[in-house]
DNA sequence: CCCATTTTAGTTGTGCACAACTTGATTGTG
DNA sequence: CACAATCAAGTTGTGCACAACTAAAATGGG
């Protein structure tokens, strides 16, 4: 029972609807998953120059953007909770890329900058986005779409992730 | 310095490419970053009740379609390495639903098979699909696109890393 | 003014991803 | 046959993601 179950497609007639469901699912939730981890796989080469993870990368680049922020906010900005964001800014920090200090004026907040090596890191970075780009073989056309396509499905998991 | 550096876009009166290509970038990476990990949260809720985790689902996935397979195969479609496989496996074996046992023609290959329990499992896990394609908020057609898309994409990427 | 509630970071624990390495089995070639 | 090269799993170590929790500060209603 267990060594030969439900083979390969069907030798039936008609497949059942939920057959059709599982396989097509099946497709669409591994090949988003195979393609993030391959974007992370390309970025680890890239970034190794860098010193930075591609997390990492991501909080660099909304620093170099706004050159200071509170660690809230930049877990709005990357969709990410302090459980994940303490140690990965403790690390940059250890790395000399970032300092952290308690907010004066609101002692439960704290404020994330660039230092000055965290600052100049910004010119080298100038070269990663060409380096993935041609990675992906997309035009720029495509990756737009694609980007409000995934931004589109992202708003629709977290909104009826809510209603559950 | 560091507490106002490359502020808003620009002021200037033409862009750097350099500068809108960080910006797409920026987009298109983290937007990939978010879906996957959107996906994730949405897999949770729903299989919390099949007491698997995401990438535990996956395997099932093809355990349910191929009934026994060695680790190396399950790694093969998986695109996963035995670094995670390995734990991941003794984790399910650990809940009784697959069994491991080495191959005895070949004593450097285990292979995986479901136990009575993991078979049955298929069963629950049929709704699975469903409940995530309406969660994702897409038509078929559209969910077909996209898949064909993401493994362009993943394709592209692999073939770039090994170019590197 | 006081205290319950909320907010912000941080900590702890579990699981995944992956590089680098180890162990033991197999294969191919001299 | 012998032994180097290869191969399959597993182990170790690092880092990310996230749930659940704690600690400390701020806020607001009575």
């Amino acid at each position: 029972m267990t060594t030969e179950p439900s083979t390969v497609p069907t030798g039936g007639p008609h497949r059942p609807p939920e057959e059709e469901y599982l396989r097509l699912h099946h497709q669409i939730c591994f090949s988003l998953h195979a393609a993030s981890r391959a974007f992370s796989g390309v970025y680890r080469v890239v970034l190794k120059d860098l010193g930075l993870t591609y997390p990492q990368y991501l909080v660099m680049l909304v620093l170099w953007e706004h050159g200071e922020l509170p660690v809230k906010r930049i877990g709005e900005l990357l969709r990410l909770d302090s459980g994940t964001l303490s140690p990965l800014l403790k690390r940059l920090e250890a790395a000399g890329l970032v300092h952290r200090a308690r907010s004066t004026e609101d002692e439960r907040s704290v404020t994330v900058r660039l230092t000055e090596r965290g600052d100049a890191l910004r010119e080298p970075a100038q070269r990663v986005p060409r380096r993935i780009a041609e990675a992906t073989g997309l035009t720029a056309a495509e990756v737009t779409e694609l980007r409000e396509r995934l931004t589109r499905l992202t708003d629709a998991l977290d909104s009826a992730r809510l209603t559950d």
